[in-house]
DNA sequence: TATATCATTAGACTACAGTCTAGTCTATGG
DNA sequence: CCATAGACTAGACTGTAGTCTAATGATATA
């Protein structure tokens, strides 16, 4: 997460404790409820190391979420086999992608990281091309316009934009929300209404 | 903006002369440059001013966005003239309608508000069912069914929350894009695949 | 082994959003 | 005209994210 990407053994060990601190921490009381000073206490660390391996508080959440993307590469290996047409997948992995994400990360979480994210131009994670997610939902569409279950679209790269902004849409969304309603309930009428205008 | 409503004229006018000073500020220097400080210091007011009058920083922002709700009445109203099927006027109204955002709030303010709305607890505006945008929406979308415009919905609500969900995912995901591509630019696909949807 | 380099660590310090308290002003009702 | 309530103002104070500097540790090379 530095800049510098030098980490010695010792660096990297000191990273994934304060991260473990940090989480449980946040998890048990709550990411605005800790303060770094608290984090720093816990973790018998100091405010020059937690920068050190850290370029900001919700780096942390961060993390966490960016280790997902390994995750969704293991949910569409399972959702290729089961679905033979890339319509079909692109649904079943968006469903299960807004699943994942409550489940894992939670609702906390998502919201430090999309508040964060907005703001900052620290975490430039949500632009990257490369991203795995990213990948994964242009190799479906790809397949789409070759099986011919996506059609009616103008281009992949504007498709590829709506489907991102509709994960987007319904996660923040969720984030809004006071109640308990699922993410993947909020989020499946949308996927279902532009689905439908590709047939 | 106060919990309590019960303004004297002399507040008002205090509370619009540092909102007045303070939008100056933010467009002269940007948001995250001027501090409640500095805006205290230019309006020759004192903090417990500023703070009798808004509730937080960001606030002063928020106040902006919630005016244009306002607008986006009229913009509905020159929209209602120009289409005559429901479906025309809810893909007109939500391009009118991010455009508007572009050129009467721009990018930094929105990102301001999207990052402070989804962390705070402290703006309920964008889940206040009676806020005016949604009350439109709710209103093209039951004309929709009136005229059989808007077909293939499972229900209202579900397809209501949609549309949220779009303008929200393209707002969000605008905010994200270092260049300057339009909003209403990367929001057009996306309304446009679920209006295919619906035919 | 000596030395240079760079990661790591500690914790004092800064900047700034938001709180608190004490006091002033203003409108209303007896 | 006084008393009371509560809106308004000033600015000291607090909490906390993030910075800076100086010191220490580890590693790589001569």
């Amino acid at each position: 997460m530095d800049v510098t990407e030098n980490k010695t053994a010792k660096g990297i060990q000191t990273q994934l404790h304060i991260m473990n601190i940090a989480l449980d921490l946040f998890k048990k009381y709550g990411y605005d409820k800790i303060s770094v000073d608290r984090i720093v206490k816990e973790s018998n660390t100091s405010k020059g190391s937690f920068y050190q391996h850290f370029p900001s508080k919700s780096s942390i959440f961060m993390m966490r979420f960016m280790e997902m993307d390994e995750h969704y590469i293991h949910i569409y290996e399972d959702i290729e086999q089961k679905y033979s047409s890339a319509i079909e997948r692109l649904e079943a992995f968006f469903l299960a992608v807004l699943r994942c994400i409550e489940k894992e990360l939670g609702k906390d979480l998502m919201r430090v990281i999309y508040s964060a994210a907005v703001i900052s131009n620290e975490h430039t994670f949500f632009t990257n091309e490369d991203r795995k997610l990213y990948t994964i939902l242009r190799q479906i569409i790809t397949d789409g316009k070759q099986d011919e279950s996506i059609q009616n679209i103008s281009s992949t790269h504007d498709f590829f934009q709506s489907i991102v902004q509709s994960f987007m849409g319904a996660i923040y969304f969720w984030g809004l929300q006071l109640d308990n309603t699922e993410l993947e309930e909020l989020g499946r009428p949308l996927i279902g209404q532009i689905i439908a205008g590709l047939r």
